[in-house]
DNA sequence: ACCGTAAGTAAGTGGTTACTAACATCCGCA
DNA sequence: TGCGGATGTTAGTAACCACTTACTTACGGT
């Protein structure tokens, strides 16, 4: 049954894997390879390079970011749970690659680029949406970058809480609530 | 001035900056010793080895947790307050090194032996303490494990919120107060 | 039967990195 | 003056690792 996907997708998924434990120096292609049960050569062949293997890992795993991002509406509440929800199933679907590749992206300039693109995007979406509804009045007037913050943070934080803690985390809606708490226009 | 610290002070300080900026995995004792203006057969003279070295560098950046932890007293606030400044001391010092290093310390056997046990000693200590104070009745009833999560949970992702997103972090004795809300015995 | 494609095997290259050996230099101290 | 200890310099070794080359095998379509 596993034998049916093919070696490309193998390799990725080995790949995420091996991440998760090792980070990306961490991560040897041979062991990618063999735990994908693929020879070296094939990883290589197909995606040219160890960071071109992680770049489409990461592209895979963030698939659900890149749907484009709905405008604001008129709904507060609804905008920011949908955005809440993106990254909850984000985070979840690999939970320790977060904690581990992520401090890693802030350091390395040429290792994940897509993914890193894809992650600031996202908070584009959201700094949109907090000028929108700053505008609007649905949110208190303050600067929108310590909005943002405030938002993601705790979501982020899911993350590391669950690897080093397995802390029992919030679902999307509770994230959104505490955000608002005390924060409506 | 600087060049009064001895060598071995100037290694530990450089394998901190390092480290922080590159991980254990990422730190090449070659760059330590460059930034500690030293050559490298000093750094292994001196330590032996890399995780040496790093084990060294973790030792003193915790050694605020190295005193003996004092016992529960009858002051619930007071205890939590204690052992929250301390955590919040340790991570502010280097407030980068727990974002990077701590992931590795989880998937990585012998590296940094000493700093894992000190903060096994330390969540020990809570536990202790949530123990002893659920049986004081100042604590509600619920599985210690459940009780001690919560408590350190929001202090380790201090270190990431700074890290990847700037938050402005609490200080020591918000963070029990916002754990003993509706917690109280 | 022929070809193209995807995969494997074997061997190796070149760079990096932890760590070492041998020898030279500086400096405080008796 | 001479000695010891801590440091520097230079050169190396051995392992690891990303990545390559050359050749082979298996298979599906036409």
């Amino acid at each position: 049954m596993t034998e049916r996907l093919s070696a490309r997708e193998r390799l990725i998924q080995a790949s995420l894997a091996v991440l998760s434990e090792h980070g990306f120096r961490g991560a040897t292609t041979r062991d990618i390879a063999d735990r994908a049960g693929v020879s070296e050569v094939t990883l290589f062949r197909q995606f040219g390079t160890k960071a071109g293997l992680v770049d489409a890992a990461l592209d895979k795993v963030t698939e659900g970011f890149r749907g484009r991002a709905q405008s604001p509406t008129d709904d507060l509440e609804g905008d920011l749970t949908a955005l809440a929800e993106r990254y909850v199933a984000f985070i979840d679907s690999w939970p320790a690659l977060a904690d581990r590749v992520l401090p890693e992206l802030t350091s390395d300039p040429d290792l994940g680029v897509r993914a890193k693109a894809i992650l600031e995007r996202n908070a584009d979406a959201i700094r949109d949406l907090v000028i929108h509804h700053q505008a609007r009045g649905d949110l208190a007037q303050e600067a929108v970058e310590d909005t943002v913050r405030a938002f993601l943070g705790p979501l982020l934080a899911r993350a590391s809480l669950r690897a080093v803690l397995a802390v029992e985390p919030l679902d999307a809606r509770s994230y959104v609530n505490r955000f608002l708490d005390g924060r409506r226009g």
